[in-house]
DNA sequence: CTGAAAGCGCTAACAG
DNA sequence: CTGTTAGCGCTTTCAG
């Protein structure tokens, strides 16, 4: 049953239809009134990839991240995907592994799908080429990360290097000394940021930095590493939360006591870190925030040409029990 | 640049071209070639909203669940992406919150979008005329979880009653007999089945059986109110991990030991639950091949009428540290 | 193997 | 306020 059903079972023509239902000007009140009667009779339903053809909008959105299993980017989606269904918009979600022959695949069938806007992770895994033609995509894209080399980009992002800078003072307010800092690769422009922050509240300490996989195995392995290489070490900084509990874990097995013997810290506050032992003191990353600012900005992008914006939301450290004063 | 420009450049008529593209049957070689060298010099991209428009595929698949947030629902999302992306389709994410006037209007929009199929958590929220309305869709649906009174829908589900039986007989030949079972509310037909199956798995010990969240809040005020109840308790089994991550911490607020003092078993193996100390004994559910599985379904639902199929996943017993023999 | 033409369902000028 | 008409970009008969 389409619109032309209705026109027929009406007696007016398809357009007085779709304007009656469109709910715009110009109809008069009776006309829309039995055009309403006759749709819900036949059960009529709009289809809206026909509306899309028409009319060149999807009311699509998409949302490319490396995985929705990682904790961060499924309170990320459920921000995005609350904003888009607020603004009557459907969300696409796609994985990456932070592949980027499928984030570039990814990124063309949705552009033929004629989605409004694109929201993703990063560019950080792509070539210039590929940024190049993402620039000229036709549809706007916000990104999750700020990656150096991506001007022409909006994006959304917690305030790294304050988080990083808050994590430093707390640690050397603490009176730690022998600190440590365990981060992920450094084309991670997030991590990066945190590191930079860091440091610099230190003011003076040289933190030992190891860098290895931003995970929980790569938390182990550098805490592991780290106690070979320097056995005195009070205080480690994680970058992110999940290598935080590979570092809790690796303690416990090195028989070192948290926070008595060594004073951790994470960064993004993800569910677990309450629900840890110790409770892990960490900086909280507004998640599901960066979602709904990114969607909102991908629409006001999509709606009229803008310059890139880019949107810094706050982080706060959360003091629960995986720190303490030096002894 | 679209299939018109092409046909002027080669000089040939835009039905060639569209069967050129499409890769089908009945062209000539040298023509396809030469369509194929236009189409990349031109940068052409097909419009899959016209191609949608006229085949009435929009290869578009959805996936609703109350919440992505949920770790469960989390690898359930990405092994559908992961199974639709290997079809061809993309996948549209709904989180509803159980909330029912929200599952339906998704499943509306959705409809007229033309998806080719959509997987949803469950029905449990809907009203009859709901559920009589989502099988006159016209669109096959998929369910993750099994429903009394959702004849007609297909469903995948882990096999929620053995891993109940295998909870029961697990914390039976540890020797337990003060045993309890904290749950959600009964009408989550997955619970139901694994309390059905643990009851049946206690030959003669009857558990204290208390319901409530299932959530961690749920289990942590389940597991005081349940010591409250019956101080003697020495093993429990948790519908879910969540729950029994709030039953862990409410034992420890309590000074019980575990597994010294009280054993307790989850559902579900989340990640966590290996990282969480005493590190959890747990059933085992296939989140990720649960996602596959609906998939999979769905799509051959979509390629041909079918009638429903009921796919029920192996669960496993992941023996850790949460248990132990009654002393 | 290729062209012509109809049509998918809806929107959007433009007249009236 | 409403009807006419021309598309949107692609697929798909049906001829040739």
């Amino acid at each position: 049953v389409t619109i032309k059903d209705l026109a027929r079972e009406c007696g007016v023509n398809v357009s007085t239809i779709s304007r009656a239902l469109s709910g715009s000007y110009g109809v008069n009140e009776e006309t829309r009134r039995r055009v309403l009667a006759a749709a819900a009779r036949l059960k009529y339903r709009p289809n809206r990839v026909a509306r899309a053809m028409a009319t060149g909008q999807s009311h699509t959105l998409a949302l490319i991240v490396s995985d929705v299993r990682n904790p961060y980017f499924a309170d990320v989606a459920r921000g995005a995907e609350d904003a888009a269904n607020e603004a009557g918009r459907d969300l696409i979600l796609c994985n990456t592994d932070l592949d980027a022959r499928k984030q570039m695949r990814y990124v063309r069938t949705l552009v033929e799908k004629r989605v409004d806007g694109i929201v993703m992770n990063s560019t950080a895994p792509l070539s210039k080429e590929e940024r190049a033609e993402l620039e000229n995509l036709g549809c706007p894209v916000v990104l999750l990360n700020r990656v150096a080399g991506s001007r022409g980009f909006s994006t959304v992002s917690a305030n790294n290097e304050e988080g990083g800078r808050a994590a430093g003072r707390y640690l050397a307010g603490l009176g730690h000394k022998e600190i440590a800092h365990i981060t992920g690769p450094d084309i991670q422009g997030n991590l990066n940021d945190r590191a930079h922050g860091f440091t610099r509240a230190l003011n003076g300490i040289a933190p030992t930095v190891l860098r290895g996989e931003h995970s929980f195995r790569g938390g182990y392995a550098l805490t592991r590493r780290l106690f070979d290489l320097n056995p005195a070490t009070t205080a480690i900084f994680a970058a992110n939360d999940a290598m935080a509990f590979g570092c809790l874990r690796a303690l416990m097995e090195l028989g070192r006591r948290v926070p008595d013997d060594v004073s951790v810290i994470g960064f993004d506050n993800v569910d677990l870190a309450e629900i840890v032992y110790p409770p892990l003191t960490t900086i909280h990353q507004p998640r599901y925030e960066i979602g709904r600012a990114a969607v909102e900005i991908v629409l006001s992008q999509a709606e009229e040409e803008r310059p890139p914006e880019h949107r810094v939301l706050g982080v706060q450290l959360i003091e629960r029990q995986s720190c303490r004063r030096r002894t």
